[in-house]
DNA sequence: AAATAAAAAGACAAAAAACTCTTTTATTAT
DNA sequence: ATAATAAAAGAGTTTTTTGTCTTTTTATTT
């Protein structure tokens, strides 16, 4: 497994293809998503719909229903997804597991595992949902397998 | 969840703390060993065999056996350990859970994750596993929770 | 050689993560 | 109003991770 577990990295997949494909206003459904991004469709529905809840995707039901992002969401650093789906533990919990580390006591790798943890904060802050849009439209990045 | 797996944890901890008690040629039971970085007993006895089996920690049977770390052991990179337990894709593996994704054909986010994964890797590369005996020795970091 | 101490191995058990299926509810178009 | 569409919700199932228990093997000490 990689860093973020695999429904993180489903969500952030969708969201991503969400912006994407919503950035004219449309809505998109599952069953597109899920196709574009080599998820199983019951699975990903599960985790929209608790992006969803959580107020960082937007729904709408019936036809001509779907996933959509409003212009806000667009500019919401990815942290927030990793956030909601993976929590915080990520960006601030201890490397060994340690439930006692932090700055004033530290475990013997906190310093050094620190450094790593907030470049990846940094990273995750400063990077947008929406950013991606035009690369993917060109075609040139894809979220599939 | 955090960055490695709780077994990954767990070993990474046990070897730290082998190293340490182990320091001047003796040898240290699961049993110790569990009781000073707080783990279940039995499975961290499947995680050290497992490193044992790997050539990564030293074991002999019998009264006065125990678990040990040779010198060369002890100038390994931590990121042997995270490889033998959790597998490299910690270290190479894409943000996203992409598979094609690479330098050649890469991720809408791999430029910007790869930068926190190599700082990762030169962290885990860089720190050895018996690093830490003196500040262990003084009692000033712990391993316990 | 016998007793003992400690790891190795194997077979289980529980919990969490990943995944599926079915029914319900809401919206829109006709 | 009704039919069609699509998400929401709920109730499972499977797989993986985490954890336990028992027996076997090996080395050491006496």
């Amino acid at each position: 497994m990689g860093i973020f577990s695999k429904t993180c990295e489903y969500g952030i997949r969708a969201v991503f293809f969400i912006a994407h494909r919503t950035a004219d206003g449309a809505r998109v459904s599952i069953k597109e998503i899920a196709a574009n991004i080599d998820s199983p469709e019951p699975f990903l529905a599960k985790i929209l719909q608790d992006l969803s809840r959580k107020g960082i995707i937007g729904s709408v039901k019936g036809p001509n229903g779907g996933f959509f992002l409003d212009p806000r969401s667009r500019k919401m650093p990815l942290a927030r997804i990793v956030e909601a789906i993976d929590g915080e533990g990520v960006f601030t919990g201890c490397g060994l597991g340690l439930e006692y580390c932090s700055e004033t006591n530290p475990c013997p790798l906190h310093h050094q595992f620190k450094k790593v943890r907030n470049q990846l904060t940094k990273m995750m802050e400063n990077t947008t949902i929406g950013q991606f849009n035009e690369e993917l439209h060109l075609g040139i990045k894809s979220l599939k397998k």
